[in-house]
DNA sequence: TAGTGGGCGATTGAGGTCCC
DNA sequence: GGGACCTCAATCGCCCACTA
C-alpha cells in the first residue's frame, strides 16, 4: 500500500518557513557574496534585523499574521539586568539558529549529492589526502557506547511523561541535557575509561591517516579493495562524463553531450585517458576492469591511483 | 609566538515522508 | 510494513585569521 504523495519534505519542520522564510531567503545573495571575514558580520546583522522585525517574544517556531512590517513590535528599553540577561540569551541563539539554516542552504553542499560524496571520499582515501581525523569528544564516545544501556531506558520513561507539553524541537536539546547529567553522574574511574577509549580510537585513526599522508605504498590487499572500490564510482562517473554534461547559465540550465558540445576536444581527452589506463594496468587487470565497464573508465582509475598529490 | 574568537563541518537519535 | 532518506538543535574539534 502506497501512500499518497503531499509534496512535503522529510524530516522535522524548520523553525524558519512561511514569510520568515521568504524573508530570510531575500538575504541569500548578501549570505552568498560574503567572503569568510564578512559572514560573521552578516549574520549578526540579520538577526538584529530579526529581532526588530519580530521582536523577542515570538516563538522561533511561529509565525506572525499578515505583513510584520505593518505591525511592528514593541521593544521597550531593558531596564533589568534580567531582561538584558534575556534577550542577549535569545539573541545568541536566534543567531546560531540563523548561521546553521544558511549554511544548510546555501553555503554546505546538498545533502542529497551523497553519490558525489561517496565518489570524492573514494578518490580522496585512494590519494591519501582524507580529512585529518578528529578526535571523538567524551560525551560522544560516552553516548555512542552507553546510551542504550545507561541512558536511553530513564530517558524514554521521562520524554514519554513531557512530549505532549514541550515542543518536538525541545527533544534534542533535553537529551543532550540529559545525556550529560548522566556522565556527570558516572564514577570517575568509568569516566577515565571513555577518556580513554577516546585517545585510543583518535590515536589509531591519526595513525592510519599520517601513513596515508606519507605515501606509503598499499599492500596487496589494500591495493585489491580500492580498486574494487573506484570501480563502483568512477565507471558510472566515466559513463556519466561521456553521457551528459550539464552547466549552469544566467539565462538558465542547459544540457548539452560533451561529445557534441567539443567533438575534438574530447576525442583526444578520451584517447589520452585510454591510452594511460593501458599502460597503467596489467593485461589480466585490464581483462577484470572491462568485464564491468568501459575501457576509458580504466583510464580515469589510472589517473586516481597513479596521482600521488 | 601564544592566545583568542569565530566559522565550518561532523555528530547524535528520533521523527516524518516517500518508495518498494 | 519496513527501509531509505532527510531533517531537526546544539555541541564540539579543527582550523584559520587576527591581536597582543
Amino acid at each position: 500500500m502506497t501512500r499518497a504523495k503531499k509534496n512535503i519534505p522529510p524530516g522535522q519542520k524548520s523553525d524558519f518557513t512561511g514569510e520568515k522564510a521568504e524573508w530570510l531567503d531575500s538575504f541569500k545573495d548578501t549570505i552568498l557574496g560574503a567572503g569568510r571575514d564578512e559572514i560573521r558580520a552578516e549574520y549578526t546583522d540579520i538577526a538584529n534585523r530579526f529581532v526588530l522585525r519580530y521582536g523577542y517574544d515570538l516563538p522561533f517556531s511561529d509565525n506572525v499574521v499578515g505583513d510584520p512590517t505593518l505591525n511592528p513590535p514593541v521593544i521597550p528599553v531593558a531596564v533589568t539586568e534580567e531582561e538584558k540577561t534575556r534577550r542577549e540569551e535569545i539573541r545568541a541563539t536566534l543567531r546560531t539558529k540563523l548561521s546553521n539554516w544558511y549554511r544548510t542552504r546555501y553555503r554546505n553542499k546538498k545533502a542529497n549529492g551523497a553519490a558525489l560524496k561517496q565518489i570524492l571520499g573514494a578518490m580522496q582515501g585512494m590519494a591519501g589526502n582524507a580529512q585529518r581525523p578528529r578526535r571523538k569528544a567524551v560525551l560522544a564516545m560516552y553516548w555512542k557506547l552507553h546510551y542504550e544501556e545507561r541512558v536511553k531506558p530513564a530517558f524514554d520513561a521521562m520524554w514519554a511523561n513531557t512530549k505532549d507539553s514541550v515542543p518536538i524541537t525541545m527533544r534534542v536539546s533535553m537529551m543532550q541535557d540529559y545525556v550529560r547529567s548522566c556522565w556527570e553522574a558516572e564514577s570517575e574511574e568509568f569516566k577515565k575509561g571513555v577518556e580513554d577509549q577516546c585517545s585510543r580510537v583518535h590515536e589509531e585513526a591519526m595513525k592510519k591517516w599520517r601513513a596515508g599522508r606519507l605515501g606509503e605504498s598499499f599492500t596487496a590487499e589494500e591495493y585489491n579493495d580500492a580498486l574494487e572500490s573506484m570501480e563502483d564510482v568512477v565507471i558510472p562517473l566515466a559513463d556519466a562524463l561521456a553521457e551528459s554534461v550539464f552547466s549552469d547559465t544566467a539565462e538558465g540550465a542547459i544540457s548539452k553531450m560533451w561529445a557534441q558540445f567539443d567533438h575534438l576536444g574530447f576525442t583526444a581527452t578520451e584517447a589520452s585517458i585510454t591510452r594511460y589506463g593501458n599502460a597503467f594496468f596489467t593485461t589480466p587487470e585490464q581483462v577484470h576492469l572491462s568485464r564491468k565497464g568501459p575501457v576509458f573508465a580504466q583510464g580515469l582509475i589510472a589517473i586516481s591511483l597513479g596521482n600521488p598529490y
